[in-house]
RNA sequence: GGCUCUAUCGUCUAGUGGUUAGGACGAAAGCUUCUCAAGCUUUAAACCGGAGUUCGAUUCUCCGUAGAGUCACCA
């Protein structure tokens, strides 16, 4: 087999979006898998819709993931071969200069078409097998406005030619675009490469994914604090699947075991939920000292001193922190709820809070923290940990009641209905801590 | 509208000419330390319709239906 070469040719007249992402991931594996090579080609042809920032947020979310490339094209750095070969076809008779009326400011008076054969081509996909089109009703189309500005369908075919591309995996958008290209490549001699068009990322509502339905640029995903392992995981498996029930697969995995005979023929409806269902996943199996990093960037400022004033702390809420986001971007809003403030601060609650259901007077629940206080007071220091504590205070709640005994330790503790379990919370918060603040709502249970 | 493509649980999907149609997300229930999260267990949930081929179609063929894409001097 010839050396595959396959590309990932985006226009950079808007962000990386996930749709595209998926197409660049079944490209760079395909050529990682055959031992290829992988072209980034920024297709740039229109001048006008074509942004460097664009460019730069597509480089930059590649990068992220972790699809490098092994060649890098930019069409606007290309226009004197576009220029040769149409003039080559010109004299091939396959291109000419057409005299137009321009019915819209900026068309021009003189453009090159392609002298349609007006045939029927038929072409074969590798995931939907033969597709035939009658180009006639294409006609002669235009593919450059002048000699230096090469339109789209043209630019490309040379591109792939010149560049030796065996492999196009795009978006099954192009399927329709397809035959022109073909025709152009049959005027030129070109070898005709292996086509693979792959069902379309659809929103919702089935219609193809867009901004409109809030899809995000890989960057906002960053940003968010997801993270690359899950993104390429997921979108991996929109549309392909390694044949069996692996769902968690690595990207090294994914090159051993892809395969366009796995593609999906049908589009497939993006769902966040289980986008964060693997985030999740991947946060958990994510290095701790990195994972401390990105919730510690995320802390609105005032909170952000609490933890550099108490790094014991900090460095103990971090897993509970962990098991309750899927995204690193949820700490922010948590944060900002106050719902890490306790592990810092003495939480104020009413007293009425520290009841368990409505069985308890406030002079009893009062009563069992007192005896709760005790056995805590008794562990050693240096044992203060969470199975340590629990074992010091289960046999008594068990008795008195675990609800009774257990909600009261924990609101005082926490200030809140909803918290990890008491004992966590002790040994997070220390010895001393514990002590003064169930001191405290004996206090105003005994008042 | 023309052309092209597509069709299994709500969603992502596996699968076969004969299966209790499998898994995952989500949902519901239960268990696990009071709450939350996590984890574990369990449950509900699908072959678009009609013909045909066949002993037998979810699977093969055709016709519908539905949805999508595309029809530029955009890419």
């Amino acid at each position: 087999m010839t050396n595959v070469i396959t590309r990932f040719a985006p226009s950079p007249t808007g962000v990386l979006h996930i749709g595209s992402v998926r197409t660049a991931l079944y490209s760079w594996l395909y050529a990682r898998q055959n031992n290829g090579r992988f072209i980034l080609r920024i297709e740039d042809t229109d001048k006008e819709r074509s942004k460097k920032e664009f460019e730069d947020n597509i480089i930059d979310g590649l990068n992220w993931l972790g699809l490098n490339h092994d060649e890098f094209f930019r069409q606007s750095d290309r226009a004197v071969f576009y220029k040769e070969r149409i003039i080559e076809l010109i004299a091939k008779g396959a291109v000419y200069i057409s005299k137009e009326e321009p019915k819209e400011p900026g068309e021009r008076a003189e453009v090159l078409r392609f002298k349609n054969p007006n045939k029927v081509v038929t072409f074969r996909d590798e995931v939907r097998g033969d597709i035939s089109f009658d180009t006639t009703e294409l006609g002669d189309f235009v593919i450059a406005k002048d000699f230096d500005t090469p339109l789209y369908h043209f630019a490309v075919v040379i591109d792939d030619f010149d560049m030796g591309v065996t492999h196009i995996i795009r978006g099954d958008d192009a399927i329709s675009n397809t035959p022109r290209q073909i025709l152009i490549q049959e005027a030129l001699g070109a070898p005709r490469p292996i086509y693979t068009h792959l069902p379309m990322i659809l929103a919702p509502d089935k219609s193809k994914l867009s901004k409109r339905h809030g899809a995000l640029a890989v960057t906002e995903y960053r940003e968010e604090g997801y993270l690359p392992e899950a993104i390429l995981n997921f979108v991996a498996l929109m549309g392909w699947n390694p044949g069996n029930d692996q769902e968690i697969i690595s990207l090294e995995e994914m090159i051993k075991l892809f395969s366009l005979e796995k593609v999906q023929k049908g589009g497939a409806v993006w769902n966040i939920d289980k986008l964060k269902w693997f985030n999740k996943h991947y946060i958990k199996l994510f290095p701790v000292g990195k994972v401390s990093d990105e919730i510690f960037a995320r802390f609105p400022d005032a909170l952000r001193e609490k933890a550099e004033a108490n790094p014991k702390i900090f460095g103990k809420i971090i897993p509970v922190i962990v098991d309750h986001i899927s995204t690193f971007g949820e700490v922010h809003a948590l944060a900002e709820a106050g719902e890490y403030d306790y592990f810092f601060d003495d939480p104020t609650y009413q007293r009425e809070s520290l009841l368990w259901k409505d069985e308890n007077e406030p002079h009893v629940a009062g009563q069992k923290l007192q005896k709760v206080l005790a056995l805590i007071d008794d562990i050693d220091d240096a044992f203060f940990v969470p199975e340590t504590i629990k074992t010091a205070i289960w046999g008594y709640a068990t008795e008195a009641g675990r609800g009774s005994v257990l909600w009261p330790m924990r609101y005082a503790l926490s200030g809140r209905d909803k918290s990890p379990d008491p004992f966590t919370l002790a040994s997070i918060l220390g010895k001393e801590t514990t002590i003064h603040r169930i001191e405290g709502a004996i206090k105003l249970l005994l008042i």
